[in-house]
DNA sequence: GACAGCTGTACCAAAGTATGATACACTTGT
DNA sequence: ACAAGTGTATCATACTTTGGTACAGCTGTC
């Protein structure tokens, strides 16, 4: 489910919480599902279980997880209404198309090319929220919180 | 024409590159054209030339600028065939992308609205490349080179 | 209820990265 | 030839990332 990359620049923990990041955003892990404990994670990937801490850390800490001793991780019912845009997400969501942007100019791409480029990305994601992908999804964490 | 933000995570070096990057990208600055010398850029950011030379050197690296001693820099005559899709580049670009989706749809975006948000960011582009956008300009260099 | 075995947390040390300081080398114009 | 401008190279310092180790909370079993 994770890979990591360990000649990259990008910090390890930034990998794993981009990846996790992703996985919710795909709704291949859903509200209430368990993620695997800090030292499972970091055995599978061969790296110190401590950075695994921190990336569920601050992952919680956006509001993604929910994190407690002894119980384990799992994904937060993450009440987001959908259409309500945060100014912030939005920002966000701009300054990563505007990166996307300057990729494509100076790669010589026309922005016709990478319009064609962006609905095919796009449509990888539709079959997703046809299939019922949602964030708020029913509570299963196994103890009464 | 560039702003640095010292509170940012993001290190200055890169802030500079990325600030360049898009200038370039949106034909604010053409082929040819010089930079400021990394002593004054510094000095306008308030901060080391060092970290300013740093980032004029990886976009050299990158073959975005031509940089010498005691000729300054300038703007490189990026001979990139438009239409001629490196994977490298499509490969960066989707990542860019598949970023922006993920970040829409953790903060509630649906793909419908996502994109909208597309197309309005790729129409303040557009004027850009009908104005003569090119990164293949004219030489205007002061020596022969 | 006590204990063993899980869970994540906290704090400190080591390695790696970013920034700044300073001496150097090249180019241009006088 | 020289002075004043340019970028380069190398080292020291501050900061960030990663790993090591001891701690604290939860859960099930006896």
């Amino acid at each position: 489910m994770i890979a990591i990359n360990l000649e990259s620049s990008v910090p390890l923990e930034e990998q794993i919480r981009q990846q996790i990041r992703e996985a919710i955003a795909r709704g291949e892990v859903r509200a209430g599902d368990s993620l695997p404990s800090v030292r499972q994670l970091a055995g599978d990937l061969g790296i110190h279980w401590n950075t695994v801490a921190r990336a569920y850390r601050r992952l919680r800490d956006e509001g993604l997880l929910v994190v407690g001793r002894g119980r384990g991780v799992t994904v937060r019912e993450t009440l987001r209404a959908e259409h309500k845009v945060d100014p912030e997400t939005r920002a966000r969501v701009e300054e990563r198309l505007r990166e996307a942007i300057i990729e494509a100019r100076l790669g010589g791409l026309t922005l016709g090319s990478l319009k064609k480029l962006v609905l095919q990305e796009l449509s990888s994601w539709k079959e997703t929220e046809k299939g019922g992908y949602r964030l708020c999804g029913p509570f299963r964490f196994h103890s009464g919180y």
